[in-house]
DNA sequence: ACTGCCATGTAATTAGTTACATGATTAT
DNA sequence: ATAATCATGTAACTAATTACATGGCAGT
């Protein structure tokens, strides 16, 4: 049995939003809120998108004034395998492979430099994702709860929310 | 350039810990605290302490009694890569590949039932893994700061404050 | 002219997962 | 007896990363 993809579903569930997009526009999605949760790269991209064209679970389609550019939307299959995945429940937490609590975790002496160092990278690439996230919220939605978008909503408002209380607990140590 | 590889500095960190620990041992390492940052099976410890040893980062040893359990000790120029690894800096955060998160952005409607769904889900997921921690903190450190393993601590007490405050976070919706 | 971005692709390599495999020891 | 755990290993496969590659177009 192959491992389980997450891939194809992110961008089903793209194209479930936008009728229409190309590799490059589906590739930019992974520099905002989609890649606080998944990373991808325009050559696994590429590859993926013409699989899933054999697999029916999207189309192409070009413009009649370039050629250049291939645009793709999401078929019955395709939304049909989409919906299906959101409904499979969530067996198992994810694995942050986070590099600040790995490297903290082997230092056994409490006034090792290095920790404080560590500490003080960390709030640093925090608080510039904090903000990132911040004008990504104004702009989006600017401070409303939306009506479409309700769960692009939400995990921006979680990611925010996490990342405030991991620099309120970083910054309450004493080291 | 190749990727830049984890693993072997996690055995080394563990191995600067231990002093002396077979694969079985190093691989149980992943079921507790390690595991919520890293995750490694067996098939994938063996060969890689195999090739660890080869580039003198680690040696073997075996008990006269007992020639099936192979042991490893970390070598100086494993303390060596390991110190140097610490004191990289940390370049950016991690991306934790979440369902949660992944599911809840492609769901448009704040009415769906499978946004309410996946809320209890991940609720439940997340009681669970905060329960289990706590009690290894309860087993490790007593409600104690310690002397030596303060990293160690500190990680604990900070996977755990993070599963409170998401936990607070989602049940504070009104979905 | 040169830099940067749009747009798409392939090649080479590594990391990680699942499954297959063996044999010993310990508990029910 | 037989199931579970200890202990080590290999084989097959997939996902993902890095690097290589091409050509057009827009701005300075």
């Amino acid at each position: 049995m192959p491992k389980k993809r997450t891939l194809p579903y992110i961008i089903l569930g793209l194209l479930a939003q936008n009728r229409e997009m190309n590799g490059r526009q589906i590739t930019n999605q992974f520099q905002n809120e989609i890649g606080e949760f998944w990373k991808a790269a325009h050559s696994q991209i590429y590859p993926e998108l013409k699989k899933m064209t054999a697999e029916g679970l999207i189309v192409k389609s070009t413009k009649a004034d370039n050629d250049k550019e291939i645009y793709y939307s999401i078929t019955a299959a395709g939304q049909a395998m989409l919906m299906q995945w959101i409904k499979e429940p969530l067996t198992d937490l994810p694995v942050s492979q986070d590099m600040f609590s790995l490297k903290m975790f082997f230092i056994d002496d409490k006034a090792d430099y290095e920790l404080k160092r560590l500490i003080e990278e960390e709030i640093s690439l925090l608080e510039t994702q904090l903000k990132h996230l911040q004008e990504r919220e104004k702009l989006l939605f600017g401070g409303q709860e939306p009506k479409k978008a309700f769960g692009h909503f939400l995990i921006l408002q979680r990611a925010i929310a996490r990342l405030q209380s991991q620099l309120d607990w970083l910054k309450s140590l004493n080291i």
